[in-house]
DNA sequence: GCACTTTATGTTTTT
DNA sequence: CATAAAGTGC
C-alpha cells in the first residue's frame, strides 16, 4: 500500500461519516483495515470520543493483532489508552469477567474449549460413537450461535432423534452451570442475555463503549449481531465493515443475511463501497472477479484496480500430492531466487489443515523456513492443556474436568476406578469433585492407601491458590511446574527428541504468561481465564522471514506478494463434505467454496499459482481426482493465462536448486 | 486397580 | 500418522 494517509473518495465518506450507522462493502484488498484505523483516528480527532469509548471488534485474534498493530501505527501520537480492539469472544469475555456476579456466575469461571465440551458431550449420552458426539456437539453450537434456548430446542423437536439432541444440550448446559464453566459460544450468548434480563448493566456498558466498529460483518452469526445490536442501541453509533463475497464460515453459524439485516434495522443507515482494489495485478483481479460472478449477489460490487495486468497466472496438474509440494518449494526456492524475495513475501494456501503437512515435509527438506498458521494452537498442544487443567483447577475449584486432568495428568496413583468412586460421592453429595474431595465423608468411601494422594493433591491446589493472589505470576508458575514435576513426567513418557520439543513448549508457554502477567500486571489466576481466548501469535515476532502455510481460512485479511494455491481439485474445494445432502443446501455449500477459493485468489498481489492433483493418497489407497469446477470459471481464455500441465518443473530448476544449496560466504 | 502397549479408525474450515 | 478405545502386564 502506498502513503497510509492518503485515502481516496469513497474510502474518506465512509471514515468521516459520524451521522448515522454506517456500513462499509468493503470489496477485497480495498483498504477496509484503512478506514477502520483511519475512523478510529478521525473518533479521536473530532473530539467527540475518547480512545475508552471506543471499541473496534474482529473476528479472529489475527484481525484483531493486525488491527492493533496499524492503529498503534497510526495513532502513535494520540492518546490511545483503553482503546478497545478484540474479538468479539474476547468482549464478551470481558464483560461476563466484569459482571459474573450479574451472570449469577463466579468471576473465575472457567472457559472450555472445543475439546472438553467433546469430552462433556461424550459423557452425557455415554457412547463411543465419534460421529455421533460430533453431530451433537455442532448442533449444540448451531443452537446457541442461532439464539435458540434449552426450551426451544425441545418443544420444536419433531423427531425422536431431535428430541434427545435437545435433551442433551439441556444437560449440557446444567453441566456447565455445575463446573462454573462457559463454552466459547456463551461467550456471546451470555453476556446477550444478561444484556435483556438486566437493563442497567446494559446502560453501563453503553456509556463505556460509545462507538462501535465491527470488522467482518459478514461472518457474525445472530449470537453475534444480537450483542452487537444490544451494545450499540439507539444510539446506533456504529461502523461495520464486510463483504459478503467473503462469507466464509456459515458452517459456524454465521449468516450474510446480517448484511439485509442491518438495513432494515437501521433505516438510516448510510453504505458506503469501496470498490478499487489496491492489492492484485490485473489477471489475479480479473480471474478473482469472474470466479465470483458464479455466486448471486446480495450487493452488486465491481472490483477495479489502475494496477497493470502483472504476471501471468500459472495452472499445474501434479501428479499426487507429495510431488505437488515438492514442486511448490522448489518453485519458490527459484521465484525468490530470479526475483531476489523474501521468504516472507510467499505463502501456499490450501483447504485443510492436513494438507500443511506434506508441505512441512518438502520446505524442511528444501532447506526452506516456514510458518504455519492455522491449524492446531499452541495452546491445544497436549502438554500445554495439561498445564493448563492445573492453572484452571487452581482458578475455579468447580471446574470437574480441569480437576481429572489435572489429578491424572502426571500420574500420580489416582487412576479411573478412585475417581468412579469419588464421582458417585460428589454426584450424592450435590458438589464438585475437588469439593468432595475436600470432605471428610469421602474417608469412608475410599481406603487411606487410595485416598492419601487425593488429599495430598486437593492441599496443594489450595496452597496455590491462596499464593496465586499474592505472588507474582511468573514465579509461581514456574513453582508449579517443578512441584509438580512435569518434565520428568515428560522426559519419561516420550524419546527424548519430542520430549524435549514438549518440555520446550511449556517453558516457552511460561516464558509468555510471566511477559504477559508483567506486561498487564495481572496474577496467575487473571491470567489463566485469558489463556483459552488468546493467541500466541502476539509474542511471536513477525520479522521472521519464512515462507507462510496457512488454511484459506486463517489467510482471510492477509495478503501476499506470491500466493501458491494448492489441492485445487473436486472434493477438496470444492470440499467432498457438500456432496449428498439436499440440492438448496448443496448449492449453498457450494457458494460458501467458491468464496472460500476467492479469498485464496485475492490474497495474491503480483503472482498467483494454482495446483491440483490428479491423485490423492485417501487412507491407505490413491485416490484419482478431478481439477476444480473452480478452475474452469476463472474465465483462463479471456486473458492470457499461461497453463502448464503436467510440467515438472524440477528439470528445469536442477540449475538453480544447486546453486542455491551452495554454502555461502565462507564463515569466519 | 493402575499404567503401559497394541490396535482400529478416521479427516474442513475456528472462537 | 495421530488419536482414542480396548487389551495386557504389574
Amino acid at each position: 500500500m502506498t502513503q497510509s494517509s492518503v485515502l481516496n473518495v469513497p474510502q474518506r465518506e465512509a471514515v468521516l461519516h459520524l451521522e448515522s450507522p454506517c456500513l462499509v462493502l468493503a470489496g477485497a484488498g480495498s483498504g477496509k483495515t484503512r478506514v477502520i484505523t483511519h475512523k478510529i483516528a478521525h473518533l479521536i480527532d473530532t473530539g467527540a470520543y475518547t480512545a475508552s469509548q471506543i471499541a473496534a471488534l474482529t473476528f479472529t485474534n489475527k484481525a484483531a493483532k493486525e488491527m492493533q498493530e496499524r492503529c498503534a501505527q497510526l495513532l502513535s501520537t494520540k492518546p490511545t489508552r483503553g482503546l478497545t480492539v478484540c474479538t468479539f469472544h474476547a468482549l464478551g469475555m470481558a464483560i461476563l469477567r466484569a459482571e459474573a456476579v450479574h451472570a449469577g456466575l463466579k468471576p473465575r469461571f472457567s472457559i472450555l474449549d472445543a475439546d472438553d465440551a467433546y469430552a462433556i458431550i461424550q459423557d452425557l449420552c455415554a457412547t463411543t460413537d465419534r460421529g455421533l458426539v460430533r453431530a451433537l456437539q455442532s448442533q449444540i453450537s448451531l443452537w446457541k450461535n442461532a439464539r435458540v434456548s434449552v426450551a426451544q430446542a425441545e418443544s420444536s423437536a419433531a423427531t425422536e432423534e431431535e428430541a434427545s439432541a435437545a435433551r442433551i444440550y439441556r444437560s449440557y448446559a446444567a453441566t456447565l452451570l455445575a463446573y462454573q464453566s462457559v463454552d466459547f459460544d456463551d461467550l456471546i450468548g451470555r453476556p446477550a442475555e444478561l444484556f435483556v434480563e438486566q437493563p442497567e448493566v446494559l446502560y453501563r456498558w453503553q456509556s463505556r463503549l460509545r462507538y462501535v466498529l465491527v470488522d467482518e460483518v459478514q461472518d457474525t452469526n445472530a449470537s453475534q449481531y444480537h450483542l452487537f445490536r444490544l451494545l450499540v442501541g439507539p444510539r446506533a453509533a456504529f461502523t461495520a465493515v464486510g463483504d459478503d463475497d467473503q462469507a466464509i464460515y456459515a458452517w459456524r453459524g454465521a449468516t450474510v443475511d446480517n448484511l439485509r439485516r442491518i438495513q432494515e434495522d437501521y433505516p438510516t443507515l448510510r453504505v458506503v463501497k469501496l470498490e478499487q482494489n489496491y492489492r492484485s495485478s490485473g489477471r489475479i483481479l480479473a480471474a478473482a472477479n469472474a470466479l465470483i460472478a458464479h455466486n448471486p449477489k446480495l450487493f452488486e460490487k465491481k472490483l477495479w484496480s489502475e494496477h497493470g495486468p502483472g504476471d501471468p497466472l500459472v495452472i499445474q496438474a501434479m501428479p499426487n500430492e507429495e510431488q505437488e509440494a515438492e514442486s511448490v518449494a522448489i518453485q519458490i526456492s527459484a521465484h525468490r531466487f530470479e526475483r531476489q524475495a523474501r521468504f516472507a513475501d510467499y505463502a501456499v494456501l490450501y483447504r485443510g489443515n492436513h494438507q500443511a503437512r506434506v508441505l512441512e515435509q518438502a520446505f524442511r527438506k528444501e532447506k526452506i523456513p516456514y510458518v504455519v498458521s492455522g491449524g492446531q494452537s499452541f495452546f491445544e498442544r497436549v502438554e500445554i492443556k495439561d498445564v493448563c487443567a492445573w492453572l484452571r483447577l487452581i482458578a475455579n475449584q468447580d471446574d470437574d474436568p480441569a480437576f481429572v486432568r489435572a489429578i491424572t495428568t502426571p500420574k500420580r496413583g489416582v487412576g479411573a476406578a478412585t475417581l468412579e468412586t469419588l464421582g458417585q460421592y460428589a454426584a450424592s453429595r450435590g458438589v464438585s469433585l475437588f469439593e468432595a474431595a475436600c470432605e471428610s465423608g469421602l474417608g469412608l468411601k475410599l481406603e487411606s492407601r487410595r485416598l492419601e494422594p487425593v488429599l495430598e493433591f486437593t492441599r496443594f491446589i489450595n496452597r496455590m491458590e491462596w499464593r496465586a493472589t499474592r505472588e507474582p505470576a511468573g514465579e509461581l508458575l514456574d513453582e508449579l511446574l517443578r512441584a509438580v514435576g512435569f518434565e520428568a513426567s515428560i522426559y519419561d513418557g516420550h524419546d527424548a527428541r519430542t520430549a524435549q520439543g514438549k518440555w520446550q513448549n511449556i517453558l516457552d508457554f511460561a516464558a509468555w504468561m510471566k511477559q504477559k502477567a508483567e506486561a498487564d500486571s495481572k496474577n496467575l489466576l487473571e491470567m489463566t481465564q485469558s489463556v483459552a481466548l488468546l493467541s500466541m501469535l502476539e509474542s511471536r515476532d513477525g520479522e521472521t522471514d519464512a515462507v507462510r502455510l496457512s488454511t484459506l481460512h486463517a489467510a482471510k485479511g492477509l495478503e501476499f506478494p506470491h500466493v501458491f494455491l494448492v489441492g485445487v481439485e473436486e472434493g477438496l474445494l470444492p470440499h467432498g463434505g457438500a456432496a449428498g445432502d439436499d440440492a438448496p443446501v448443496l448449492a449453498e455449500r457450494i457458494e460458501e467454496e467458491r468464496r472460500l477459493m476467492y479469498v485464496g485468489i485475492t490474497r495474491a498481489q503480483r503472482s498467483l499459482h494454482i495446483c491440483w492433483c490428479q491423485k490423492r493418497k485417501r487412507g491407505r489407497e490413491f485416490e484419482s481426482r478431478e481439477p476444480s469446477r473452480f478452475l474452469s470459471e476463472l474465465a483462463l481464455e479471456k486473458a492470457p493465462f499461461a497453463v502448464a500441465e503436467q510440467v515438472s518443473p524440477q528439470a528445469r530448476l536442477a540449475g538453480l536448486k544447486a546453486l542455491l544449496n551452495k554454502p555461502r560466504a565462507p564463515s569466519p
